[in-house]
DNA sequence: TGTTGTGAAGGCGTTCACAGCC
DNA sequence: GGCTGTGAACGCCTTCACAACA
C-alpha cells in the first residue's frame, strides 16, 4: 500500500468528498461506486480504483457506506484538521482570495497577509493588518504556517516562491501568470486563469473549423 | 495535421507564450527548443512534440525565431482577436474576476454581467450594470458572447450552465465549486480553489508521513 | 443477485533517439 | 556541429472483466 497516488485521483477524491457531502444532507445512508460515478462524472471502474488506493471502504453487493467513506476521505485529504495559510499580495486577486469564504469552510485559515507596497502594508483587512514581507519568516515561525499563496505580479512571483520555502512553508499554491520552481520538499500548485480562458478559446476556434467532431466530455457511469 | 491536441499541449502553448513574449521584450531574436524548455520547465522534446502538432516553425541547427514562433502561437490559441466574456454571479468572486486586469490583457472582455439577486441586478458596475440573469439569451445574441463565466454558489452552478449553453455560449469556465455538466458541442474547464488547497495538504501530509521521498517535479531540459 | 476489489489489457501522453537539414 | 521533427519505445493512468463475497 505504500503506492505513488497520481494527482488525478487526489483530485477526484476532493469531488467524490463533495458528493458524499451532499448524499449525507439527503440522509443516504449508501452509495454504490457506480452512484458516486454518476455524479462526479466519472466511471465506477475509476471510483473503486481511486477508493482501492487507500483501503478497502465498500461492502460487495452493497457499496460504501455515505458518512464512514467521506469521514475515510477527510482523513486522507487531511481535512479533520486545519490549515495555517499565508497569503502574499493584497492587490486585486489577494483580496478576493482573502474574502472567498469556502476556505475557511474548508478548513484553510489564512491567518497572515504580507506585501511590500507602503501604501498597503499596515492597512486593516478585517481582523488583521497586511504585514511587510520581511516579516514572512518570523510569522510563519511564529504562527505554525504550512501553505503559502502567491498573489502577486509575476514579475515578483519567483522570489516571493523563494522567500516561502525559504521561511518554511511545504505548500504553494500560485496565482500568479508565471510558470514557478520550487525545490522538491515543497509541493506547487498552479492556478492560471488566463491561460483556462486560453484554452477555451482554442478549443472554440477548433471545433469552429471543424464542427461537430470531438467525442463525449462527459463520462459515463457503467 | 487533422489530429487530436492534447488538452496539456495547449497549456503548455499558453506557457511557452509567456516566455516568448519575455524572450522578445528582452530583445532575443532567437531560441532553441531548450532554451524554451528550461524556461517553461519542461523537456526540449516536449516542446518540439507540442508545436509539431500544428506546423514546423523550426529552423534546424538554428532554433527558433522568437517572434515568428510567437506569432504563430498567437494564431493558434486564438489570441490574435478579441473574445467577448459573459460573467455570471455578482458575488465577492464575480467582482473579483471583474476587475481582474489580466483577462483583457489577454484580449477576453466581460461585457456583460448577470445575476438573479435583486441586490445586485441594476448595480453599476464601472461602465456596465448587472442584469437579470432573464436576460442572458438576448445579450449574448445582441453582443455576441462566446464564453460564460460561472461565479455562483454551488447549488446554482448547474442551472446557470444549462442557461448559458442555451443562450448559444461555446465555452464555459466553473468557478462553482461543483462538477457540472454540458453537452459535448460546449467546451467546459474548471477552477476549484478549494480543491487545490485540499491537493496541497494531501501532498504535505503524505510527506511529512514519510519524508523526503518524492521525486523532482521541475523538468529539467536536455 | 448485486457490487466490490483488482490483475490484466488498453490507450494516451511523454521521452528517446536519430535521420534530416541548416 | 547544432538543432529540429518524428516514429518508436516507454510509462502511467484508465478501463476492462471477473473472481470474491455480502
Amino acid at each position: 500500500m505504500e503506492l505513488r497516488i497520481p494527482t488525478s485521483t487526489v483530485r477526484r477524491l476532493s469531488d467524490y468528498y463533495r458528493v458524499l457531502e451532499e448524499l449525507e444532507l439527503d440522509a443516504t445512508k449508501t452509495v454504490s461506486s457506480q452512484g458516486l460515478a454518476r455524479q462526479s462524472g466519472v466511471t465506477s471502474a475509476q471510483v473503486r480504483k481511486d477508493l482501492s488506493y487507500f483501503g478497502n471502504f465498500g461492502k460487495r453487493g452493497l457499496g460504501y457506506n455515505v458518512a464512514g467513506l467521506r469521514r475515510e476521505i477527510r482523513l486522507i485529504l487531511g481535512l479533520n484538521r486545519r490549515w495555517k495559510v499565508a497569503l502574499v499580495g493584497g492587490g486585486n486577486m489577494g483580496s478576493a482570495l482573502y474574502s472567498y469564504k469556502e476556505f475557511r469552510r474548508q478548513g484553510f485559515d489564512i491567518v497572515a497577509v504580507f506585501d511590500v507596497s507602503p501604501n498597503r502594508v499596515g492597512q486593516r483587512w478585517k481582523d488583521l493588518v497586511i504585514a511587510h514581507l520581511d516579516r514572512l519568516p518570523a510569522e510563519v515561525d511564529r504562527l505554525g504556517i504550512e501553505i503559502g499563496v502567491i498573489a502577486v505580479p509575476a514579475r515578483a512571483a519567483q522570489a516571493v516562491a523563494d522567500r516561502l520555502v525559504e521561511a518554511g512553508v511545504h505548500g504553494v499554491l500560485n496565482f500568479a501568470h508565471r510558470k514557478l520552481f520550487v525545490p522538491t520538499t515543497t509541493t506547487l500548485r498552479n492556478v492560471n486563469l488566463s491561460l483556462e480562458l486560453e484554452g477555451l478559446a482554442f478549443a472554440i476556434k477548433a471545433r469552429s473549423a471543424r464542427p461537430a467532431r470531438r467525442v463525449a466530455r462527459r463520462a459515463r457511469a457503467r
